[in-house]
RNA sequence: GCGCCAGUAGCUCAGCUGGAUAGAGCAACUGCCUUCUAAGCAGUAGGCCAGGGGUUCGAGUCCCUUCUGGCGUACCA
C-alpha cells in the first residue's frame, strides 16, 4: 500500500509550504492566503521529474512575479531528508524538482514487499459496492452489447475491489412482465405448429421470430410429446416460459464463465413481483404523493421530480421550464406494473435492503433517457438516487470485419451473439478490446483481435511478460536468481530507461485509482502497453544476462518486477500472462 | 422540436483536478539480430485539437454559440 507517487507529491507540498512559511517569516515574501499546492509529473523529464506550479498560482494573491516568488520559495527549502535530489526554477515560474536514488529503490521495495497486491490502495476501504451489469433479456442469446458490458462490468468490479471497496457483482434477470409473455406466446406458437403444423398455427405478430425459439420448442416436445396440447392456454405459456428460461439462463452462464466472468448473485425480477415488494415499493411513492391516476393506470409524476432535481442542480427555471418532460405510468390500467415500477423496487431493493452504499450500473446508452427517471424515483423515496446511483452508459458496438461491416454470422445467418464471438476471438483477445472508453462508439475488427501480430496491441504487452519469463528461466539454468531489494544497488540502475520503467511502475496504483474514479477500466490496458513499452526500451538499451554480478543482479530485479506489474494489471482486466509466446 | 453522448495525425485512440514544444499504436519510409524471445528497438514523416466567440498569466481541457455524427423522447423492456 506504500504510494510512492503519493509520497514525492506529499513532499512537496510540505516543501513549498514550509518555504512559503519560511519566506513570509523573513519578510522576503508577504503574508497571504494561499491555494493548495498543485503537484504535476511533467510530460517532458526536461521538466523535472515533478513539478509545483504553487508560484504561478500565488503570484496574483502575493503580487510578485511567479519568477520571483519561485525564487524566494527555492531560497528557503531545504531538501535533506526527501526524495528529492535537486529543485530548480523553469519557464515562467514552475519549480522542478528531480528525484534521488531512495525514491527509486522505495517503488521497487513496495513492489517486492506487496508482489500480488501491488497496486492495490485502500482508497474506497468500507464502501459496499455493487455493480448490475450485462442483465441481458433472458428471452434469447447474448448481443455484442452484452459482451462490451460484460468486459466493462467485470473489470470496473475488479478496479473497485483493488481500491479496498466490498464489491458485488450482480446480473438482473427479467423473468417477469411483456417479453416473458412474447418469448411465451412465441415459443408455444413454435410448439403448436410442431405438432399441428406451420399453417395451422399463426406466429404473434410481435414474437421472437429467432431460430433459438424453434430450438426451444423442438426440445420441449422431444422431450414431452403433445401433453400440452389439451391443458389451457395459460398453463401451456407458464410451462414453456420456465422450460426456456431454464435453458436460456444455463447457456447465459456458461457463456459468461467462458467469458471469464462470475457473479456473485443472479437477481430474479419476479421475486420482486411474488413477494409484494413492486406493489409495496408504488403504495409508498403514492403515500408520499408522487403519482396520480389517469386513464385507469397509475403514474409517477416523473416531471415534478425531475424538476425539483435540475433546479437543485443548479440549471436556471427559465431553462427547466422549457424542457419537454414526461410523467411514466407504474401500474397499467390492465392492473400490471411497468417495467420501471418494478426497476424502481429492484433498486430500492439494493439500497434500502441490502445495504449498499453505491450501486453502479452498465447500461447500453439507448437507456439514457432512462436514467434520471430511475434516480429520481429513488431520491422520491428518500433514497439519494442522484448520489448514489451511477448508471455508465456505453455507446454501441459496430462489428467489423477487415473493414467491412459484419451484420450476420455467416454460419448461423443470424446476429453474432457472444458466444460466436468467443468461438472465432481468443478470449483474452476480446476482453482486452473491450476494456475501452465506455462512452465512444467502438468498432470491434474481428480480423484485428485474431491477428498474432503487431498489429495487435494485446501481444505487445504479453510478449514484454512473456520476455521476462524466458530471461529468468536462462539465468534460473546458470544458477542466478531474482535478488532481495536489500542487495540492489540502486545507483547501477540510474540510466534514462531503468529510471523511466521504475517511475512507471509506480504509477500502477494510480491508474487504478483513475480507472476507479472515472469507472473507465480502460486506463489499465493504456498503462500496460506503457509499461511494456518502459520495459522493451529497457531491455535494448540494457544487457542483463552476462554482466558484471552487481549490475546483473540490479537489472535482473527490475525486470522480475516489472514481470509482477505486468501480471497483476493483466490479472485486472481479465488476461492470461503468458509464460512463453 | 427537446434531451444525452461524441468530434484531436491517413486509421484507431490517449491527453488525470486548466500548465511548459499536443502524445501513442497502426499504416509509410530508413536503420538495428554470430550475445538474454526482432511479437522487439532507434529514427524520419504526418496536426487551424470540427468552426467562431469568451473567461486568464496560460485553454484540446472551463463557459456561450454554430456545424457534423450516434442515440433517445412508449400503458416496451
Amino acid at each position: 500500500m506504500r504510494n510512492m507517487i503519493q509520497i514525492a507529491k506529499d513532499q512537496i507540498a510540505r516543501l513549498a509550504t514550509e518555504a512559503y512559511r519560511a519566506a513570509a517569516a523573513d519578510g522576503t515574501l508577504p503574508d497571504a492566503a494561499l491555494p493548495a499546492v498543485p503537484v504535476e509529473i511533467p510530460k517532458d523529464v526536461a521538466n523535472g521529474d515533478y513539478t509545483t506550479t504553487f508560484a504561478l498560482a500565488a503570484a496574483r494573491a502575493l503580487r510578485r512575479p511567479p519568477r520571483a516568488i519561485a525564487q524566494a520559495l527555492l531560497d528557503h527549502m531545504d531538501l535533506t531528508g526527501t526524495c528529492f535530489a535537486s529543485a530548480e526554477i523553469a519557464g515562467a515560474g514552475f519549480l522542478n524538482f528531480r528525484l534521488n536514488e531512495s525514491w527509486y529503490g522505495g517503488v521497487l521495495e513496495a513492489v517486492e514487499q506487496e508482489g500480488a497486491a501491488y497496486g492495490t490502495s485502500d482508497t474506497l476501504a468500507g464502501q459496499k459496492i455493487m455493480v448490475e451489469f450485462v442483465s441481458a433479456n433472458p428471452t434469447g442469446p447474448m448481443h455484442m452489447g452484452n459482451a462490451r458490458g460484460g468486459v466493462l462490468g467485470d473489470t470496473l468490479a475488479a478496479v473497485l475491489e483493488a481500491c479496498g471497496a466490498e464489491v458485488s457483482r450482480e446480473f438482473y434477470v427479467n423473468d417477469a412482465g411483456h417479453q416473458i409473455d412474447k418469448f411465451a406466446h412465441s415459443i408455444e406458437a413454435r410448439y403448436l405448429q410442431l405438432i399441428q403444423g406451420e399453417d395451422a398455427v399463426p406466429f404473434p405478430e410481435d414474437g421472437y421470430q429467432g431460430g433459438d425459439i424453434r430450438d426451444l420448442a423442438r426440445a420441449y416436445y422431444e422431450e414431452n410429446g403433445d401433453k400440452l396440447l389439451h391443458v389451457s392456454a395459460e398453463e401451456r405459456q407458464a410451462e414453456l416460459a420456465q422450460y426456456g428460461l431454464s435453458v436460456n439462463l444455463p447457456k447465459m452462464k456458461s457463456d459468461l464463465a467462458r467469458y471469464k466472468i462470475h457473479y456473485d448473485t443472479w437477481f430474479y425480477e419476479s421475486t420482486l413481483h411474488e413477494s409484494g415488494y413492486v406493489a409495496q415499493t408504488v403504495a409508498l411513492l403514492e403515500q408520499e404523493g408522487w403519482t396520480y391516476e389517469k386513464d385507469g393506470a397509475l403514474w409517477l409524476k416523473t416531471a415534478d421530480i425531475l424538476r425539483r432535481n435540475l433546479l437543485a442542480s443548479g440549471r436556471k427555471a427559465e431553462d427547466v421550464e422549457k424542457l419537454d418532460l414526461k410523467d411514466d405510468v407504474l401500474r397499467r390500467a390492465n392492473g400490471f406494473y411497468t417495467y420501471f415500477a418494478a426497476d424502481i423496487a429492484y433498486h430500492r431493493n439494493k439500497f434500502a435492503v441490502r445495504g449498499f452504499d453505491r450501486c453502479i450500473n452498465i447500461w447500453g446508452a439507448d437507456h439514457h433517457g432512462h436514467v434520471a427517471r430511475l434516480k429520481g424515483a429513488l431520491d422520491a423515496l428518500g433514497l439519494d438516487g442522484s448520489g448514489r446511483l451511477d448508471i455508465v452508459l456505453m455507446q454501441l458496438v459496430k462489428l467489423l470485419r477487415d473493414g467491412e461491416v459484419v451484420r450476420m454470422s455467416k454460419r448461423t445467418g443470424k446476429a453474432i451473439s457472444l458466444s460466436d464471438l468467443l468461438d472465432e476471438v481468443p478470449v483474452d483477445a476480446a476482453r482486452w478490446f473491450f476494456n475501452a472508453k465506455p462512452d465512444t462508439q467502438m468498432d470491434f475488427d474481428l480480423g484485428l483481435a485474431v491477428r498474432e501480430d503487431a498489429e495487435n496491441p494485446i501481444y505487445y504487452v504479453e510478449y514484454a511478460h512473456a520476455r521476462i519469463c524466458s530471461l529468468l528461466r536462462t539465468l534460473a539454468e546458470e544458477g542466478v536468481s531474482v535478488p532481495a531489494q536489500a542487495e540492489v544497488d540502486m545507483t547501477l540502475l540510474a540510466g534514462e530507461t531503468e529510471r523511466a520503467l521504475i517511475k512507471e511502475l509506480a504509477q500502477f496504483c494510480e491508474e487504478i485509482k483513475l480507472s476507479a474514479r472515472d469507472y473507465d477500466p480502460s486506463h489499465i490496458n493504456r498503462y500496460l502497453q506503457e509499461l511494456a513499452g518502459c520495459f522493451h526500451r529497457f531491455y535494448n538499451a540494457c544487457r542483463i544476462k552476462g554482466e558484471e554480478p552487481c549490475l546483473q543482479a540490479a537489472r535482473l530485479k527490475l525486470a522480475d518486477d516489472t514481470r509482477i506489474v505486468l501480471r497483476n494489471g493483466l490479472k485486472l482486466i481479465g488476461v492470461d500472462a503468458p509464460e512463453k509466446m
